[in-house]
DNA sequence: GGGTACATGTAATCAGTTACATGATTTA
DNA sequence: TAAATCATGTAACTGATTACATGTACCC
């Protein structure tokens, strides 16, 4: 176990060659889009990159092709189980940040025309929206297939959309402190 | 107007400082712990470089003392003021994704000993109740001075952290594929 | 008057992103 | 065989984090 330290993207990586392995970068990066990139994104130089650290480091085995399009075909050396098992251990000590821009202009809206923020509003209604159908449509392409605890993280993820999309809803036909809260009174 | 590229934590800045100039940078440490700090958060020493930068590029005003602390006062430049208008009318393009490490885990729960799952669902449950805790908290304490919109953010913050921790107590209570679902049949 | 907590900043490092570049395969 | 698309990689840059360092005020 060498001293390096591991980030998320780290057992990511980790964790989805422990699921297709051996596998080379572009099957992971296939595997991401329609998994984990739902609520993790990053872009697939990471993935081509990252492996080779975690290689160097003997968490990962490296094959390269001496031909054609000299592909590296990864699997987990034992280190590399190890330190995947290790971590699923370990709960984590905080929660995720929503770190959503919309969410930043919103909390500036006082600054901007009730339009704007009107704008803002239904265009990341519609965007939840968007993502509540697409994680619907996968969840069913993949019912069969994925594990019980993807599953969950899909179901999770709906969740989250559908409040975001209400909330975002709400905001549209009424937007914070402009007055129209009750037309009665 | 430079062509300087804005992060969102610069406007993140630009804004904190509309609201609260003249300022220094830990004036805008201190606000954004009891506001932003609760869904996008970052260490202090960006609160201290990033006005520099935009100080550089004429958005902000610098004014430091000369003797003592040394310490610098920003102001809103005419400039700085149009960036931060404009950004609040262009609607953002994405939705922010939840980047959790408790999902991730989850994500990855099939490899690990129910016990671990469990674990890691009843740590998450207990963050995100607390931080629905300190937000209703928060919420009373600043109910009369924070502006509609601001408090329209933590209201979703609080919808987040229910849902969130709603999720994890089903987790932990009826893990994913252990077979628990429904003793009866 | 020494310790502790608050306040202010900078230097060094690095993960992550952007951009570039080219190889292979299909299709028209 | 040209064009488009899929696949594979690397180089360069930089925003963000970590770590360090010190100044000021308050408290016992």
């Amino acid at each position: 176990m060498a001293d390096l330290s591991l980030t998320p993207t780290s057992y990511l990586v980790l964790g989805l060659v422990q699921m297709l392995e051996p596998c080379t970068s572009y099957d992971l990066k296939r595997l991401v889009g329609v998994s984990i990139g739902n609520f993790w994104s990053f872009p697939h130089s990471q993935l081509y990159a990252e492996p080779v650290r975690l290689a160097e480091h003997g968490l990962l085995s490296e094959e390269q092709e001496h031909h054609g399009r000299r592909r590296r075909l990864y699997r987990l050396t034992p280190q590399g189980d190890a330190a995947l098992r290790h971590w699923l251990t370990v709960p984590p000590d905080g929660v995720g940040e929503l770190r959503d821009l919309g969410l930043l202009k919103l909390f500036f809206g006082s600054l901007a025309a009730t339009e704007d923020v009107v704008t803002i509003a239904e265009a990341k209604r519609d965007l939840h929206d968007g993502h509540l159908r697409a994680l619907e449509k996968l969840h069913q392409e993949v019912a069969e297939t994925a594990t019980p605890e993807q599953l969950a993280t899909m179901e999770l993820g709906r969740r989250w959309n559908k409040v975001a999309a209400d909330f975002w809803a709400d905001v549209a036909t009424n937007p914070p402190g402009r007055g129209t809260t009750d037309p009665a009174t």
